[in-house]
Formats: structure tokens, sequence, C-alpha cells
DNA sequence: CATTAGATCGTCT
DNA sequence: GACGATCTAATGA
């Protein structure tokens, strides 16, 4: 297989530096991870979709691990992860950002707002986008047809922070859980979690 | 570069 | 009924 399954039973927070440098490949498009966010279960994280326990649309977040956890928000966005822990627990990496190393036409062409290469997976949204990952793949097999993933021969080298658009709770300093790998242009633009409005 | 508004709908309370 | 693990286009410095 292309990964060793046995690396993704911790959690995400010791798996999430392991995908940095890492190849995930579907769609005739092959990217290289540069960004990523880990979430926990066990009710210990208040940012993550499984701090409630499980729900309909989180249930890949307690199956094995090695698996994708495909999620619909804003009305519009579908994001990826990359699910963790033993079987029965919940954790998982966002796939924030990455840089695509192959089949660039494709990618281009599903991301025609794209102003640059460098855009065409930076965000969560617009790397599954660029993949031509939809929501019929949330609990597909990543070391399977049509995905793959390829974890790096080194680990990389990366830096760490709070979680991007994490509001509540789980967006403070308490919970640095973004990690990126320092130079690269694909990794995402900051944002805080947009404030709601006065009243 | 920074900030802002608007889009848009499934999920959970 | 409110709120997102967001993005794009538009505007201002």
């Amino acid at each position: 297989m292309s990964f060793d399954r046995a690396l993704l039973e911790r959690p995400a927070t010791q798996v999430a530096p392991l995908l940095l440098g890492a190849v995930l490949s579907h769609g005739g498009v092959s990217l290289r991870i540069t960004e990523v966010e880990a979430y926990l279960g066990g009710g210990v994280d208040p940012g993550s979709h499984a701090f409630r326990g499980q729900t309909r649309r989180n249930a890949s977040m307690f199956g094995p691990p090695g698996r994708l956890y495909a999620y619909f928000t804003y009305g519009m966005h579908v994001c990826a992860n990359v699910v963790c822990s033993p079987d029965g627990e919940a954790s998982a990496v966002l796939i924030r950002g990455g840089e695509v190393i192959d089949g660039l036409a494709d990618a281009r062409l599903r991301r025609t707002s794209a102003a640059s290469d460098r855009d065409l997976a930076r965000g969560p949204a617009r790397l599954t986008l660029a993949l031509g990952i939809g929501l019929g793949d949330d609990g597909s097999d990543l070391a399977l047809p049509p995905f793959d993933l390829t974890l790096a021969a080194e680990p990389a080298e990366f830096l760490t922070g709070p979680r991007t658009g994490v509001s509540g709770e789980g967006g403070g300093a308490e919970f640095p859980w973004r990690f990126w790998m320092p130079r690269e242009t694909s990794v995402s633009p900051y944002r805080r979690a947009a404030p709601r409005p006065p009243k």
C-alpha cells in the first residue's frame, strides 16, 4: 500500500506533521500537502465536528484510519480530512493547502477562477475542487483507487499556530493545531474566524 | 496589501 | 432558526 496505516492510528495532532510533504492524488491531479489542521474527538476539542459525539455527518471521523472524511459547509464548499486514530475513536487532519505537482491542466479546468497556479489548491475548499473531490467520496480509503496517498520519506520541517476560521473556544491559542511548511507559497493566508454581527 | 460584503444550504439545537 | 474547519469580487490605501 501507499502508506503505513499504523502511522495513522494515532491522534490527529501527532499525524498532522507527518502529512506535510505527503502527496495526495485524485481525479488526475497530484499535490504536495503544505498545510494541515488537526481536530480531535473525545470531547476535548471544542472546535472539532466530533466534539458532541457521533452524528450522521461526522460518522467517517469515527471509522478506521486512512479514510477520507469529506463534509459540506457554508452552503457551497467541500473540505477533505484524513481520518486518524483507531476504529471507533474520532480524530482527523484537515488538508488546507498544497502545491499541484501533476495534472496541472485538469486542476486549472476545475478552478477557472484561480488567479494563478499557486492558488489552485491554496485553501481547503479550493483544494477539494482542484482534486475533484466531492461529498460522494466521503469514507473512501485513501490507499485505494481512485485515491492515493504517499507519505514523505523524510519528516518535514514545520511551524504551528492557531487554527484558521475556528470560532469559540476551539479558536484560541490553547489549540495551536495548525501545521504548515515554512516558505511555501501554497499555504493559505491566516484568517480569524468571522465575528458575528453586533445584534 | 487590507478589509468587507454577499453567496448559499446542510446540520444540529 | 442560527451558524458555520470558506471563497470570490469589489473597494480603498
